[in-house]
DNA sequence: CGCCTAGTTGACTTATATCAAACCGCGTGG
DNA sequence: CCACGCGGTTTGATATAAGTCAACTAGGCG
């Protein structure tokens, strides 16, 4: 498993420099963060914090994907959050991570030492304020993620997942079709935990929504969805 | 349904001058605060916003309880999070809401129009910042919210709702035994919407924690609970 | 007094979980 | 080069937790 070396030089260069934690910091609050920030890389499958650690750093996801899960002491397990480019992890001012973070792909990390970055925050405005869009955001699609969870039914479970991952990956290249062509950066497991699921009701259902006509697949991650508007109306959100 | 009529006169008197979003306000943050602020009341069962309203206002729960609830277009209902005083209710920089939030008591409220608002949080760091720290401690608790939805039996998730409940509640009035006695602040109907559950699911539920001797209640809302530390291990989150 | 809402309880159905087996593509080592 | 094992996935048979439908109780209020 080949980890990619960072190959960014400058914030400029960033392929998340525009919707980043820092992405409304003028030029001199960004030298400020410029002089803090690190990056590291991981495996896919590699645990970046595991729940109950202190917490160190934190950063954003530059390139890849990565899962927040929470874990019952039974071994049950549920995803509380995907984390794709651009998004931050970690929490200013708490000293550990309630949540195991790991890498469903190779992911590459904007880190900051969690004491430097939490003065950064009081002292450059724009950090906080862009921070505090983020996690309004995030807790917007948490809830949306909660009627999901406790409402839904599997096959509409499914369609809403693949749904949001087909418009999330293709608002990164906009050119809109009806249509929409993805590789599944997780497993059926990763799915499930997800969706609150087993697996094989996940795979029951991909199977189902393909018979319908509704996803096509060969390769078990190539994903093609040739009417997403078709798609949506299978999520229940839909009069 | 009586309305009571806000009786406090200044930040200093409020009940929820250290929880809420001013709590971090110097004097002087305070006083900015003060001359843009107002009282709202409502009376259990109003609904404060209507999902897609334009959002008018943001604010402070000063008393009472109100939910936050989202709906599916054939009416499926899932509850995706439960205001207490010193929460705060609305979301800067965004035009609408994409919940409805309903008073569930009798809600008083300290509001402030969202455009004045949004400039006081751009010019008053205490309040960005306070209002950044609630944000991430709702979304951990979503996220916590998230883990009972996708992976907890009926009984766990009763177990969870009173559990959490009972330490809120206690945590106002601070005075620790291994018991709680509460008043159930919600229907069965709400409960079985946050839990995402059926009503007779619920029902069922409490009769079997009530004849398991894990609770206990003659009148259906007020609830004893002579062992926290039982009630929890029913909850799944003891190995 | 009778209606109305909230809650409880029972009988039955069903969606999803569980248990089990087989499949498929892929890298490894004989 | 092929057999083997392995992780990820699919599919089938069966079990069960929770939902549905329905009847009934108990307060509260006009």
């Amino acid at each position: 498993m080949s980890l990619s070396v960072p190959k960014i030089r400058s914030c400029e260069d960033c392929p998340i420099r525009y919707n980043a934690v820092c992405s409304k910091c003028d030029p001199e609050e960004l030298q400020d963060l410029e002089e803090i920030k690190y990056y590291r890389s991981y495996a896919a499958g590699q645990t970046v914090f595991f729940g109950g650690d202190p917490l160190e750093f934190v950063g954003s996801i530059v390139s890849g994907v990565s899962s927040l899960t929470r874990t019952l002491p039974d071994g049950r397990i549920q995803m509380v959050g995907l984390l794709l480019p651009g998004d931050f992890m970690g929490r200013p001012n708490r000293d550990t991570i309630d949540c195991d973070v790991v890498a469903e792909t190779d992911v590459m990390l904007c880190c900051f030492r969690r004491k430097p970055f939490e003065r950064i925050i009081d002292e450059t405005p724009h950090v906080g304020q862009r921070l505090l869009e983020m996690t309004l955001d995030e807790l917007d699609a948490a809830r949306e993620w909660m009627l999901v969870l406790g409402r839904k039914t599997a096959r509409e479970k499914i369609a809403s997942l693949l749904h949001m991952i087909a418009t999330r990956m293709a608002s990164l290249k906009p050119g809109e079709t009806a249509e929409a062509t993805f590789t599944l950066p997780i497993t059926r497991e990763t799915m499930a935990n997800y969706l609150g699921l087993t697996i094989e009701t996940v795979s029951r259902q991909m199977s189902a929504l393909k018979k319908d006509g509704l996803i096509a697949f060969d390769e078990r991650r190539d994903i093609r969805v040739p009417d997403l508007a078709a798609l949506k109306a299978e999520t229940g959100e839909i009069a």
